[in-house]
DNA sequence: CGCTTTTGACCAGCGC
DNA sequence: GCGCTGGTCAAAAGCG
């Protein structure tokens, strides 16, 4: 995972510039201010150029900073991961039944950052064949969502339709059934339930494989679209009739990162894929301090425009 | 009118 | 055998 250094956390840069221009707005004559702004800028612009390479060595340095930290973290987290693959019998309660068994080693599971389910029982030589391939296509995804939406929703590209809801024992929330309606013989189910921990995450339960495509694959095929190279992480830009859509392919990863990418095989589901570049989307969207850090990279972009334009 | 959603009823597995 | 629980069915209601 190479996220840390796609991130822009430059964001900030042109904060500190106009606040120093405010600041010498209010050591000079007000009316004078008023009047020749522009002129004012003039004055102050080796300062400010010094200010901005300043800010530009230090914001470098927070992205290394950031990068070490985000390694550490990554790292610990496979650590963690390891441990759990190695120790599967440690989460389980051994006296349930089998088929609670199952969903007890669901709810085991059932914390944010293991993005799958990995269940693995003692008898696995006394199962059929059947159920073990049916676990194996089991996959699980976090969806993080308001609070006070209850609609249990998780838009991942395929067409879905309910066919029951039930309230569970241990999880106030209900609990909604789908079944894929794209194709009528598609057997792929899903199970959708707010976490017990948080509400505002919806956990979705997907069981089997789709025996058709991406409905929504298919759509952004169709349109025009350009793809480009972020770092490691191939993604795609495409338009279509619902707006500007961006897609990363976290498939295709670093080879020396092949431990990371056998820890969540379930990222490979191009369901998933969707259902992540939604998600990125709509936390960026909803996340208010990225407009305004946004807003302020474009207006100080456009002082800087000015500025050289001023210059000639 | 056809499709989807809602919701109570029903069924199967399991523990006691 | 009975009760509990999760999963599914199907009729009714809602919606475009």
């Amino acid at each position: 995972m190479e996220f840390t250094s796609l991130l822009n956390t430059s964001l900030n840069l042109n904060a500190r510039p106009l606040r120093l221009l405010d600041e010498s707005l209010e050591t000079t004559k007000v009316q004078e201010a008023e009047s020749n702004f522009i002129d004012l800028g003039r004055r102050n612009k080796g300062a400010l150029m010094e200010e901005i390479q300043r800010v530009d060595a230090e914001n470098k340095k927070l992205t290394e900073i950031l990068t070490v930290l985000y390694e550490n973290y990554t790292e610990l987290k496979n650590q963690l991961m390891d441990y759990k693959m190695k120790n599967p019998t440690s989460v389980e309660n051994k006296t349930i039944s089998r088929k609670r068994n199952i969903d007890a080693t669901k709810t085991s599971t059932n914390n944010i950052g293991s993005s799958e389910s990995s269940s693995s029982d003692e008898d696995t030589s006394k199962k059929p064949i059947e159920e073990e391939q049916l676990k194996s296509k089991i996959s699980r995804v976090y969806v993080r969502t308001e609070a006070s939406d209850s609609s249990l929703i998780v838009k991942d590209g395929y067409q879905w339709r309910k066919y029951g809801q039930k309230v569970t024992r241990d999880n106030p929330s209900p609990r909604a059934y789908f079944k894929c309606s794209y194709a009528p013989t598609c057997p792929v189910k899903k199970k959708v339930q707010r976490s017990v921990e948080d509400q505002s995450i919806v956990v979705a339960t997907y069981e089997g494989e789709h025996n058709h495509t991406n409905p929504s694959k298919l759509e952004a095929n169709s349109s025009s679209n350009r793809s480009m190279t972020l770092g490691n992480v191939p993604c795609s830009a495409s338009t279509s009739s619902l707006g500007p859509r961006i897609t990363l392919d976290l498939t295709k990863q670093k080879p020396s990162h092949q431990e990371t990418r056998n820890l969540r095989p379930k990222v490979d589901a191009p369901e998933l894929q969707q259902y992540f570049v939604e998600q990125m989307a709509s936390t960026l969207t909803k996340d208010p301090s990225f407009k305004a850090a946004l807003a302020a990279a474009i207006s100080g972009k456009f002082l800087q425009q000015n500025n050289q334009t001023e210059k000639w």
